[in-house]
RNA sequence: GCCCCCAUCGUCCAGGGGCCUAGGACGCCACCCUUUCAAGGUGGAAACGGGGGUUCGAGUCCCCCUGGGGGCACCA
C-alpha cells in the first residue's frame, strides 16, 4: 500500500530506521540523574495497589472484562453476547464503580472494590508471566487476521460494523472519521465493513447524495464487503427498499402490547409540549392514547385514519448499557418517554429501522456520534421487546470548530470531497483522522495504513471531542507530499496543474518538465492546490510583466538605472553561456554579481522577479533552467524595458 | 426546565497511584542553514479548571462545583 511505504519514508526521511529514531517517533531520553529522591518518596512506592487492569491489557490476553454483568438492575446485560472481545472497555471499569455507589453488591464488586475482586485482578495480573512488558498492548498485539492467528478470543466472532449515512448531502470528516474507525476496526479483526444508506426521511433526502457518499468513502480508501451498489447476504442495504420489514416489526410489538398506535396530530403535540415548557415539566409525549382499546386503535387505523406508533417505554426502573469507551451509562426509564417507531407515512424512525437492519445484518458494533448516547437506553428497550441481544455500542466523540462550537462551513472545512479538492491527499487525511480521538503511543504521528490496521481497536478511542486542527493537517499533508514517490508526485502535479491551468496552458503539459517540478515545488506546498500559484510560469507563454516597484523590490528601490543596467548584463551574460544548466547560470550570475558589486542576493531577486513576475518562486537557477534560455531571455529583456520606459 | 456525555500546553494526543522535575506533535518564538519562499536542524515559552475526600503518596480513584458539548421531533 503507498501510504505504508509513504510513511515508511517520511520516518526513515527524518532519520530513523525501523525503531526510527526520527522527531516524530522518538522519545529523547530524558535525564533522570538529576532527580533527587525524596525520604518520602523512597518511603513510599514499593507497595502500589493492585489494579482493576484496563480493556488494552485484557484485550491483549484474550481475555474476558470485568464486571461484565455487574450493573442490570432489572434487565439481562445488554452486551453481554457481544462482550469479552477485543471491543471491550477497560474504563468500564471505572465507570462501575460510578455506579457502585448509586447501585449496590454487584456493582460495587465489579468496580474493584471489594476483596475478593482484587483477588481475582492478582490472578489475572499472575497470569501473564510478562508481566508489565508483556501487558503492553504494543507487545501483545494479537494478530491481525483472525482466520490465520487465533491469538484473539476463540470464541468472539469476526466482528461487522457499518456506515449508515442518511443521503443529506456530503458526508462530513466528522461523520466519516466514525466510518474510518469503523473500517479499522472490521480490517483489524478481519471483519466486514458494511455500508447502509439510511433514507427514511423522505423530505430531507438530497438527490445523488448516496453516490458522493461512496465517492468519499472510495476517496479515502475505504473498501465495504456489503452495501447498496456490492450487494450481499443481507440486501437490500437502502432502507427506503426494506420497508416490510419495519412494519412486520412494528406490528409483532404492537400485537405483544410494547407498542401502540397514535392518533394525535402534530399540532396537538405541539400544544401538549408548549403546556408542558410553560408549567416547567419535563418535555415528552403524555402517554395519552395508550389507554386506547385494541379494538378502536385497529378501526381507526382500518378506516384509513393517519396514525404513528409509538413504543412503550417502562414507566419505572432504568436502563443501562455498555458503550465501548465510556464503560456502562445508566437511565432512569421515567425520563424517557413513549417515541415514535413507525411515522404516519409508513416509513420507521431511525429507531426502528437501525435496531431492525443492525439486527438483521448481525452487526456486532454499533458505532455512531455520541449525540445518540442519551437515546439508547430506547433501542435496548425496543431491542429487547423484540426479543433479541443488543450490541456492543461505540459512541464516537464529535469533531468540533476551532471555536469549539460545531464543525461548519464558517470554519472552512467541512465534507471529505472538499478537502480532496483543496488539494489533501486521502493518506494524509486519513491518518489525521485516525489519530485525532486516537493515539498508537505518547509520539507517532505520521503512521500508515498498514500500521493503523495492526494497532487500531475501536474501543481505545478518547471518550472527548476535538477541535479539528486544520492547521496540522496541513503540516501532516505536506509531510505526506514531500515522501511520496516522484513519479506518483508527478502524477499529482500533472493532474492537478491541468485541471488549474486549463485556459493558460497549453495541454497535455509537457511531462518532462513536470517531472523536473516535483523536486522544485514538493517542499514549499502543504496543499496541491498551492502548486499552480507557485510554479505557473514554468507552463504559461507569457507571464504578467511585473510593475517596476515589484520588479526594483529592495535592493534596487532607487536605483533604477543601475536595475536595467544589471538587467542588461544578465541578458549577455546568459546568453554566452555555453550549456544552459542551473550550475552554469549560477555561476555566470554569481560571477556578474562581483562584476557590478553587487550582492549576490539583490541581483538574483532582480532576476527572479523580472522572470517569473513574483518574489516568491522555487530556487532560482533550476527555475531558470527550467524555463529555458529562450524564455528566459525574453522575460529579462522585456523586464529591461519596462525599466528603461 | 429535565436527562446524558466530556474535562492534561492555544490545538491534537501520552499518562492503567510512586518511574512526572507531566512526554510527543501542530502552531508560536529564537538561533543555524540559505539566492526568495519553503524544507531541515537546534533550543525555548506553554497544561493537569476549582474544592473536598480516599491513600504513606493523586494528573491518575471517589464526590461536589464550574466550564464545555449533546439530547428531550411523525430528523437522522
Amino acid at each position: 500500500m503507498e501510504g505504508a511505504r509513504d510513511a515508511e519514508a517520511l520516518r526513515r526521511r527524518r532519520g530513523g530506521g525501523a525503531r526510527p529514531p526520527g522527531r516524530h517517533h522518538r522519545r529523547p531520553h530524558r535525564n533522570r540523574s538529576r532527580r533527587p529522591v525524596s525520604p518520602r518518596r523512597r518511603r513510599a512506592g514499593r507497595l502500589g495497589r493492585l489494579r482493576v487492569p484496563r480493556a488494552r491489557t485484557l484485550r491483549a490476553r484474550g481475555l474476558p472484562p470485568l464486571g461484565a454483568d455487574s450493573n442490570r438492575a432489572d434487565a439481562p446485560d445488554p452486551g453481554a453476547s457481544l462482550r469479552g472481545g477485543p471491543s471491550d472497555p477497560g474504563r468500564s471499569a471505572l465507570r462501575l464503580a460510578v455506579a457502585a455507589d448509586r447501585a449496590p453488591g454487584a456493582a460495587r464488586v465489579a468496580a474493584g472494590l471489594h476483596p475478593t475482586v482484587d483477588r481475582r485482578v492478582a490472578r489475572v495480573r499472575g497470569a501473564a508471566p510478562g508481566g508489565h512488558a508483556a501487558a503492553h498492548r504494543r507487545h501483545a498485539a494479537p494478530p491481525r487476521r483472525l482466520g490465520r492467528g487465533g491469538g484473539m478470543s476463540a470464541r468472539q466472532a469476526a466482528p461487522r460494523l457499518r456506515y449508515a449515512p442518511s443521503p443529506t448531502g456530503d458526508p462530513h470528516v466528522g461523520n466519516i472519521r466514525t466510518a474510518l474507525w469503523s473500517w479499522l476496526h472490521a480490517r483489524r479483526y478481519g471483519g466486514a465493513f458494511i455500508v447502509r444508506i439510511e433514507d427514511t426521511d423522505q423530505a430531507r433526502a438530497v438527490a445523488g447524495a448516496d453516490e458522493r457518499i461512496l465517492a468519499s468513502l472510495r476517496w479515502l480508501g475505504l473498501d465495504w464487503d456489503e452495501g447498496p451498489d456490492a450487494g450481499g447476504p443481507h440486501a437490500p442495504y437502502v432502507q427506503s427498499q426494506r420497508l416490510p420489514l419495519y412494519r412486520e416489526a412494528a406490528e409483532r410489538l404492537i400485537a405483544a402490547g410494547r407498542a401502540y398506535r397514535c392518533f394525535d396530530t402534530p399540532e396537538q403535540l405541539a400544544a401538549m409540549r408548549s403546556e408542558q415548557r410553560a408549567q416547567g415539566r419535563p418535555v415528552g409525549y403524555d402517554g395519552r392514547c395508550r389507554a386506547l382499546s385494541r379494538e378502536s386503535s385497529d378501526a381507526r387505523a382500518s378506516s384509513g385514519e393517519p396514525c404513528v406508533v409509538r413504543f412503550r417505554m417502562p414507566d419505572d426502573g432504568s436502563t443501562a448499557f455498555r458503550d465501548a469507551i465510556r464503560g456502562d451509562i445508566r437511565v432512569e426509564n421515567a425520563t424517557l418517554d413513549d417515541f415514535v417507531i413507525l411515522k404516519s407515512d409508513g416509513f420507521p424512525t431511525y429507531h426502528l429501522a437501525h435496531v431492525v437492519d443492525d439486527h438483521e445484518m448481525a452487526i456486532t458494533h454499533v458505532t455512531r456520534g455520541d449525540e445518540w448516547i442519551p437515546s439508547t437506553p430506547r433501542h435496548v428497550r425496543l431491542i429487547e421487546a423484540l426479543g433479541w441481544t443488543p450490541p456492543s455500542y461505540v459512541h464516537t466523540p464529535v469533531i468540533l470548530g476551532p471555536d469549539g462550537g460545531k464543525l461548519s462551513k464558517r470554519h472552512g472545512a467541512r465534507s471529505v470531497l472538499e478537502y480532496a479538492d483543496e488539494g489533501f491527499l486521502p493518506d494524509a487525511l486519513f491518518n489525521f483522522l485516525a489519530i485525532t480521538g486516537w493515539s498508537l503511543d505518547d509520539h507517532t504521528e505520521l503512521i500508515s495504513r498498514d500500521e493503523l490496521i495492526e494497532n487500531f481497536d475501536i474501543a481505545d478511542l478518547v471518550p472527548n471531542p476535538a477541535v479539528f486542527d486544520t492547521t496540522k493537517l496541513e503540516w501532516m499533508n505536506g509531510a505526506y507530499l514531500r515522501t511520496v514517490d516522484p513519479a506518483r508526485l508527478a502524477d499529482l502535479f500533472e493532474e492537478r496543474l491541468a485541471q488549474d491551468l486549463s485556459g493558460r496552458a497549453a495541454l497535455p503539459l509537457e511531462r518532462p518538465l513536470v517531472e523536473a517540478t516535483v523536486p522544485l515545488a514538493r517542499e514549499r506546498i502543504k496543499r496541491l492546490s498551492e502548486l499552480a500559484p507557485l510554479v505557473d510560469f514554468l507552463f504559461t507563454g507569457e507571464i504578467v510583466a511585473p510593475e517596476p516597484g515589484t520588479l526594483l523590490g529592495k535592493p534596487y528601490r532607487g536605483r533604477r538605472p543601475e536595475a536595467e543596467r544589471a538587467l542588461g548584463a544578465c541578458c549577455s551574460a546568459l546568453a554566452a553561456l555555453e550549456s544552459w544548466t542551473s550550475e552554469a547560470i549560477e555561476g555566470a550570475l554569481r560571477a556578474l554579481a562581483a562584476e557590478l558589486d553587487e550582492r549576490a542576493g539583490s541581483l538574483f531577486m532582480l532576476c527572479r522577479v523580472a522572470a517569473t513576475g513574483r518574489p516568491i518562486t522555487p530556487p532560482l537557477f533550476e527555475t531558470l533552467e527550467l524555463i529555458g534560455r529562450e524564455r528566459t531571455l525574453a522575460r529579462l529583456r522585456s523586464a529591461q524595458e519596462t525599466l528603461g520606459a
